[in-house]
DNA sequence: GCAATGTCTATCATTTTGGTAGGAATTGCA
DNA sequence: TGCAATTCCTACCAAAATGATAGACATTGC
């Protein structure tokens, strides 16, 4: 039931990249993302590239470049980010509604675990398909604003 | 957001043993169990010993041996199963309750990750903890009476 | 005493994970 | 025009996890 460090980096990087998108800063570079959320560079690099290649990034090279959104944020489904990086949502693949597989058991048909693992898988696909990241980066954002904390990329949007 | 082998064999062996229980049957040896389930039997073993040194199995050795459930069906929690096989149920260690630990993140309490990933562990806590190893094995054999299916580990009981 | 069974230790091949290194290609700007 | 910043691409790597397998020893029932 784990995330990998891969999957959790891409969305830490997307929701940064929405909050940018937020606060005006419709461009962010792998460097500046990169030392904002602590990832190693050239780790960010591979992921940002992943992400680019699924269609949620399109970049623009040279200097002054970055990467940005390719999509509103609205259409962005975390749950199709975590498919897409970490393969499917549910624990077991004989639970899968995206990617079904049969497993080694012998009655599949009447399998407790499985029956279990559908409902887990659901409940996650329930949270993670309706979630998209204009809703994460508008719950961050509100949170901030609440506490009045400073806001990511608003000195570097000057 | 998988189980791996391990954590699947483990309850579908403990899913068995409950079942084989049930029917009147309460010692079950591994390699009745490898068989039934079509696991392969060292690896099993490996798996029971594990069961068993977490509590959840009792064991007789010798010829005749085999594995008995150590406690009470319904006391049995699955999440707690997950737990001890495959490690923390949240996605992600800041939004683990039970193993919780900080991540790389720069500002945590502000992270929409966290916020989502919390709701996850919550989702899937809500269900593993909540069903019991007497909710799994009931549903099992309600299905496989419904159905008319034959019973597993009843010719092997007489 | 022998067969069946649990227990223990060791080993292993493969895949996944979490990176790092270096350089080529592109672009903005002085 | 050239330099610095940036994306893009390929290759490589060490450590850990995964999914087993092998073999010997200990215990028990018959
Ligand atoms: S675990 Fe897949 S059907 Fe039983
Ligand atoms: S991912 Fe752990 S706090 Fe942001």
């Amino acid at each position: 039931m784990k995330l990998s460090k891969r999957g959790e980096y891409a969305l830490r990087a997307l929701i940064d990249i929405g909050l940018a998108h937020a606060l005006g800063k419709t461009l962010v570079s792998s460097s500046e993302l990169a030392k904002q959320e602590r990832i190693p560079v050239k780790f960010l690099e591979a992921i940002l590239l992943e992400l680019k290649r699924a269609g949620y990034l399109h970049s623009k090279r040279g200097a002054q470049g970055g990467y940005f959104l390719a999509q509103p944020m609205h259409r962005i489904k975390i749950g199709d980010v975590v498919r897409r990086i970490e393969g499917p949502l549910a624990p077991i693949r004989c639970a899968s509604v995206t990617a079904y597989e049969k497993c080694s058991c012998p009655d599949e048909a009447h399998c407790g675990l499985r029956l279990l693992m559908v409902d887990v898988r659901n409940a996650i696909a329930n949270i993670l398909d309706r979630y998209t990241l204009a809703d994460t980066v508008e719950v961050t954002l509100r949170k901030l604003r609440r506490d009045k904390a400073p806001l990511p990329f608003v000195e570097a949007a000057r």
